[in-house]
RNA sequence: GGCGGAGUAGCUCAGCUGGUUAGAGCAGCGGAAUCAUAAUCCGCGUGUCGGGGGUUCAAGUCCCUCCUCCGCUACCA
């Protein structure tokens, strides 16, 4: 039995609409586990929404329906965006789902077993219009000379019930485990925030809330529902089982990585940790923080208008131009830019341009020249070995390095670089001259380029599957033989020698046209 | 305020522990080719590596300082 490799999205807060970055966390954790996957590795991979909490009750109020009606029908988009990227996640999961109060309420007692948690008072400067607390510095003063939220509500000083954690006694385990985990919080400059916030003291943690009622009910305290987060992050467990001691758990837990934004990436390096910790469960291997992607450079937002529906980008441009721009324009782990002309762009130079017109005139060239059957080598002359060189240095090492540490701009570079190589390298040999001159080279130089470009497809099939899953099927590479080890062995022989036959081609990529009025 | 990061060609950025004439892609200019989705290939950059000072045989790469931008600084998620 392979290895297990289990990833993890956070989960989407469905109060409104999926939005590009939903869409792009989305791609990055699909790419790595198709990469996993084509390791050879037993990939486990959820996603899903998180349901509870206040915003999701307000929403719903400002909808006039009830919470879970609401959650239904918000979560059912972001699945419907998964399906329609070709997220390949194995559970969906929903915070709403049973499974999850259960394992919810067991973490929760597991917790209280430990002893770290205990009833005190919250109090706070509360905005009964907003639900919320608010800190003394966010507040401003009105003219009769009382307090207002940020909002410009009223506020008043507040005493509420509620259950703390005793997150301070994890202070010290928890920069220990960063200490001798140093690739536990991802990227570096994370971790250094993280270490820093922590160094600086952690206050017990407020659990449970018993201003609302939507969420997971705590144990033996009905007037009181959990904490979102503690609830929310107890999703990467549910999905595996727990508390059950289920198969998925023993070979899934603990995962390799939680794909996460930056803005969550306290949640996940210090409070959840510190959870598990205290329920005495071990600890995910890494927190990777992504970074946002901005709209021409600026943050979205409804106010200015440029939040982008993804599902309108993919309709536009297709599913594999967007997936490839995601994870190819921006450094995973930075702040990106996205727009309209930029996928158009990218699609275009690299994909359609480069990589499709690449398949395209061999693919032609084999069908006229070598009646469709695979052109049979002969000797392979230096320029050949080369040319495989760079290919197979990229796809079978540069590639799946890259892949391993989220860096899939890199992996994409590397990619494109092998493209550009090969490009050259059909100008230089020009087959279509060898053709009249030396059809025995012309033979060899279209089998060289018809195994780089299998090998290029295969190294791409993480961030562009469809495509180039369907460009494989053209060329009859068998699924089998679509890994990163499999698609370096001598699978060309067999194939030529076989029946197939290579059908006229139909272009991989269009040409994208750059809308008028641009979307993004 | 405290802590951290960044400032490199018109644009987006690579440049790890200091060491040959500072790189890539895009855009621009010139040329070649015509198998191919008018796609491809080749050639072309006098860049104060944010300013100033310092360490060193040698600094984009280390130290100090100044300027600018950004992130984090707990109970909405």
């Amino acid at each position: 039995m392979s290895e297990p490799f289990y990833i993890t999205t956070a989960i989407s807060y469905p109060n409104g609409p999926p939005h590009i970055g939903h869409a792009y966390e989305a791609v990055a954790a699909d790419a790595m586990a198709r990469f996993q996957r084509q390791q050879g590795r037993d990939v486990r991979f959820q996603t899903g929404t998180d349901e509870h909490g206040l915003k999701m009750a307000q929403a719903a109020r400002g909808e006039g329906v009830e919470p879970r009606e609401f959650s239904d029908r918000m979560s059912r988009l972001f699945q419907q965006m998964c399906d329609a990227l070709n997220i390949s996640y194995d559970r969906f999961i929903r915070t709403s789902q049973p499974d999850h109060y259960r394992a919810s309420q067991a973490i929760w007692q597991a917790m209280e077993e430990r002893g770290d948690l205990y009833l005190d008072r919250y109090e706070g400067w509360y905005s009964v219009r907003d639900e919320a607390y608010y800190e003394e510095e966010e507040l401003s003063t009105a003219e009769d000379g009382s307090k207002l939220s940020p909002q410009g509500t009223p506020v008043e000083w507040t005493v509420e019930e509620s259950w703390f954690f005793r997150l301070s006694k994890y202070q010290q385990p928890l920069l220990d485990h960063y200490a001798a985990n140093p690739e536990f919080i991802r990227p570096e400059s994370r971790r250094n925030e993280v270490v820093r916030f922590v160094e600086g003291g952690l206050k017990d943690l407020s659990i449970s809330r018993t201003s609302f009622d939507w969420g997971v009910p705590v144990p033996g305290s009905d007037n009181h529902v959990m904490y979102v987060w503690l609830d929310a992050l107890t999703n990467y467990i549910t999905g595996l089982g727990y508390p059950d001691d289920t198969e998925l758990w023993r070979r899934y837990w603990p995962a390799n990585v939680h794909l996460i934004g930056k803005d969550v990436v306290r949640f996940h390096a210090v409070y959840w940790p510190a959870f598990l910790m205290s329920a005495g469960i071990a600890l995910p291997k890494q927190v990777f923080g992504h970074g946002f992607l901005l709209s021409r450079g600026e943050k979205m937002s409804k106010s200015v208008g440029n939040v982008v529906d993804p599902m309108v980008l993919a309709d536009r441009f297709g599913v594999d131009a967007l997936r490839y721009f995601l994870l190819r324009e921006v450094t995973f782990g930075q702040d990106g830019s996205y727009s309209a002309e930029a996928i158009v762009g990218r699609a275009n130079a690299e994909l359609a341009n480069s990589f499709g017109n690449l398949a395209q005139r061999v693919l032609t060239q084999i069908v006229r020249n070598c009646g469709g059957g695979l052109p049979e080598i002969h000797n392979h002359s230096d320029a050949d070995s080369r040319l495989f060189d760079i290919v197979c240095g990229a796809v079978g090492e540069a590639m799946p390095a890259a892949y391993s540490e989220l860096a899939f701009s890199r992996a994409a570079e590397c990619w494109i670089q092998a493209v550009f190589a090969c490009n050259a390298y059909i100008d230089e040999q020009a087959p279509w001259v060898l053709r009249k001159t030396d059809p025995e080279r012309m033979q060899t130089v279209l089998a060289t380029l018809y195994i780089c470009i299998a090998v290029l497809s295969v190294g791409i099939l993480p961030i562009i599957p469809a495509s180039a899953a369907r460009l494989l099927d053209t060329m009859g590479v068998a699924p089998e033989v679509r890994d990163f080890k499999a698609i370096l062995s001598h699978w060309y022989s067999p194939l030529a020698e076989s029946d197939f036959r290579v059908d006229h081609p139909e272009p991989l990529f269009p040409r994208l046209e750059l809308p008028e009025e641009a979307v993004a």
